[in-house]
DNA sequence: CAAGTATATGCACAAATGCACATATATGCA
DNA sequence: TGCATATATGTGCATTTGTGCATATACTTG
């Protein structure tokens, strides 16, 4: 029981909680784009990148200098419904649009 | 989106998902068979459920010296997402059971 | 009112958490 | 090789969190 509750964990923060979002809403995105996208320090959303890697809920692919990082496909029933949980009541939320706003914005060069 | 995350925060503990499945699965249970059944202390399962009662997951009734405890009502498509989370993906775990079983057998006079 | 039971809470403390800053690593390009 | 860009990480720090113990509160019964 401690591992799912560490998924919740996980999604306990904020700057956690709006990446898990915005991935579920775009297949891949780069570091600096989520950057962007939460107007936030770059340290700042790798270290929550590694943090949400670590507990197997996201995979990252190296493309040259850019880090992609994505959902990982669900393993377990847990993990399949925290997704569609993001899907079904979290993509409208007016701070998901702001992000995403900031991200159709961002500079950084796909 | 601070208080959606908080919403996950409050299930980030072993201790407190455990609860929420249980109160998913019986309409309302007393203190005193959630401490027999997790096999914890009163004091802690007391603070817990506190902790959830504050952050609107919870609802409690006072029963002569008994306090009951049930899942609140939804008040937002999170809360009834993550409430499905616990009938579809984790009633059926083995701490859960265990939960179950020493609930069953709790020597608190309902 | 006194005693007993069920529940909640004040307090101290160790551990975990999130942050900011600086710096290290990895890659691409001149 | 040297420089620039993108990403990751070491470190120190303030804050939060979960816990255990003792105790307070609420209620019932004699």
């Amino acid at each position: 029981m401690k591992d799912e509750a560490a998924m919740f964990k996980v999604l306990g923060d904020p700057i956690r909680l709006r990446l898990s979002i915005l991935l579920s809403m775009h297949g891949e995105i780069c570091v600096c784009q989520l950057a962007d996208a939460l107007d936030e320090p770059q340290f700042k959303i790798s270290r929550h990148l590694g943090i949400m890697r670590a507990a197997g809920m996201v995979e990252a692919r190296r493309d040259g200098t850019w880090m992609y990082y994505k959902l990982s496909a669900p393993k377990n029933r847990l993990q399949e419904c925290l997704q569609e949980c993001f899907r079904d009541c979290l993509q409208n939320h007016r701070t998901v649009a702001a992000d995403t706003g900031r991200m159709e914005k961002a500079s950084c060069p796909t």
